[in-house]
Formats: structure tokens, sequence, C-alpha cells
DNA sequence: TGCTAATTATGATTGCAGTCATAATTATGC
DNA sequence: GCATAATTATGACTGCAATCATAATTAGCA
């Protein structure tokens, strides 16, 4: 999202995580702009029984648990490191400063929200009107589409299907019976357990 | 959102509109910014077999349809007049000098994508995850904390059990069979079919 | 006020994803 | 290469919301 050299320019520092690290619970007040520098972050919310809903995986370069830093509330979602991650951080009113001194930077981040409302939006319409194979094929083609949890050269899914139920509110042997039935019709590739499309 | 005569001073003109009148469509190309005025807006997703999914209903004073202003996208969601509306609109290019000149003007459309994204996080989290009592209830609690399409006097709440049913994604006969559930347990009350809490 | 449309209500039935149990396959670390 | 863990796979069964049908109530309007 922004330039590194500039987030440390500005006092940014790096943090490193190990695999299972919390970086930020759902209901804490937010002091930090944080962006992934390497590793994956999953950003997502628990209920009471322990159930999760996964509102996005973080790759390298995309920011994350901004929310806050705009409309002032508490963090939305908790974000916990997935395997050894190194992000760089920000303090809020820095960020703030930065923002309002870069009017470019601003609009970007306006942007950033107006995408991230975009897919919301699509996702919401999606897991409220669709059977389990359309929800799980909107929300793969989006991410395709956005070059996101797939490799760029294979094009593997590096989701799990565990994950792939975590964001579409399905059981994970809703999503495995549906894939593979989706591979039989031709939708997409199983290959050793491995999605291709 | 946008103080009126500041509009108009932009060249903002003013829209009247029947009920059922369609002021935009999903996927068509944003030529405007547009405020609401009077009456009320529906902004929903409908699929092939007709059925709905609605994102929000806009009241007076909000704006709505404003996605694509700042990601270049075309609209994500299609816009309806409720009732007998007015709506102000302005170019999309003036909008974007507007909000260039007036910094404050676009940290308001910041904060408004940030709580736009919060609402979906907490409905995706709701509909992923929650039976449909609670589903009700999250949306509730939501619309009454925001003073939306309630009576701010009576606690009325203004939506027919077909619109929260295409707020949540439940069929009306489940919302019907469940208010009646949440009225008897007291947690909201029905008089005259109406709903209040 | 009465007439029609819209909304709310309720019962009976069905289908499909959830649940639980267990096995097979693939990945990971020593 | 082998042992263990993680992930994928598959079958049997259940429950709950969807569906369908129809009735009752409330709202809107001439």
């Amino acid at each position: 999202m922004v330039d590194i050299d500039l987030l440390l320019a500005w006092g940014a520092t790096y943090k490193k995580l190990d695999p299972g690290e919390i970086i930020f619970k759902e209901g804490a007040s937010c002091q930090f702009y944080m962006q992934l520098v390497s590793g994956s972050v999953k950003w997502f919310n628990i209920d009471e029984d322990g159930k999760e809903y996964i509102q996005t995986i973080i790759e390298a370069g995309e920011c994350f648990g901004e929310i806050p830093l705009f409309d002032g509330g508490t963090y939305a979602a908790t974000a916990i490191a997935e395997s050894s991650t190194m992000i760089i951080r920000l303090s809020k009113s820095s960020f703030l400063q930065l923002i309002r001194d870069n009017p470019d930077i601003h609009f970007a981040f306006t942007k950033l929200l107006a995408k991230r409302v975009r897919f919301k939006f699509l996702l919401l319409k999606s897991l409220a009107l669709q059977a389990p194979e359309a929800r799980i094929a909107t929300l793969l083609n989006y991410l395709k589409k956005e070059h996101k949890n797939f490799c760029p050269e294979c094009n593997q899914l590096n989701l799990t299907r565990q994950q792939i139920a975590d964001m579409t509110g399905l059981r994970v042997e809703t999503v495995i019976r549906t894939i593979r039935s989706m591979h039989e019709k031709g939708v997409l590739t199983i290959d050793k357990g491995k999605v291709y499309c």
C-alpha cells in the first residue's frame, strides 16, 4: 500500500511475529497503521463457541486493521499471524498526519475502502442468496481476479477447504463435497487435493 | 452528508423520483454523486430468479451509490426509489474536485466508507455464523444504534418482515416466526404487527 | 365507511446442509 | 525414509429453515 521507505521516514517500525501470534483483538482500541511486509495474516471474527468467520487473508504488501483509523471505533475483527511474518507499523496519529500531508495517499486509502465495501457487497449477496456451489464460485472468482490467495504462475489456490468454509459460512465437509463435485463437472481441477482454476 | 448549499454552489441539481423508479442499475457506469433529500431508497442486488438482497435502505440525508466514485468500477448494486423521493446529484468530476479542494469533506467520506465496511464485517460474521434469531437481533441492534429505519420517538421499526428477510438472507415466514418468538420471549414487542424495541 | 391490497400469521411437508464418525491421502519434521 | 500431523474424503443420519398453501390482520384509498 504505502511505500516502506516513506513509512520509515515517518517513524514506522518493523515487528516480527511468530506463527499463531495475535496482532490485535476484535474490540480493542487501535494505536497503529499496519502493513504486511512478509508472511500472511488471518483477519477474522470468532464467536462464543469457537466458530470462525474469516473476513480476509492478508498477503504481503496489503494493509489490515485500517477501519478504526478512519472511523475512530475499535477493531472490527481479530488479526493473527498465520505463518512467521513481518509487519511494519506507524502510530495512528503519524499515519493520520501522513495522509493529511499527502492527498494522493489519502485518496488511495479511500479507494482501498471502496474496494473493501465492494467485496463485502459481493459476498453478502452471495451468502444471502446463493447455494454452496455458487458461494464458493463467487469467492474463488473474486480472489482469482484480484490475484489473492492464488499462485500467479500455476493457478493453485492457497487456501484449505477449512479456510474456504470459514470465508463462506459453510462446513468443511460441505466445501470438500462441493469442490469435488465442481471438479467432476470440470469447473475446476483437483490434483493431490490442491485446487487449480 | 454534504451541505446542500455547497452542493448547489458546485452545480448540483435536484431530481424528483416516483415510487418504484430505478435510479441506477448494478453494473452500470457511474456519472454522479447522489444524496437523498427526502423519501427513501432501496439499495439492493437481485439475482436471476428474482431473489433480492437489500444492502441497505437509505434515509434522508444519506448518500448512496458512492463506491464507483472512489474505485472507478461500476455500480455494485441497484438503487430504486421506495416512495416519492427527491435526490440531489453532482457530476462525478465535480464531486472529485470538491473533495480535492476540501480535505475535511474527503475525510468525512473516508470515514463513511470505513463505517460501511464495519457494518458489512458485522453482517457477514452474523450471516455466516449465526442462527435466524441472532441474525435478526444483530441487524436490529445495529440499526437501532445508528438510528436507522427506526422511529426516533416511539422506537417503531420502519421495516417490513420481508425487508428484514431480504437483509438477513432468510425467508419471510422464518422472520415472521422468529420475531413472534422474540416477542414471546420479551426481547421485543409486537403491536398490530409493528415491531418495537 | 367499506373495499382491495399488502402484510403478518400459521400449519404441513420436504430437502439439503450440518453433524458425527471414520478412513484415506498429503504434508511436514526428524 | 519413516512417523506424525494436517488435510481431504466419504457415509449415515438428523434437524431446521425453506417451501407451499391458506388464513387472518392491518393499511391505504376512493
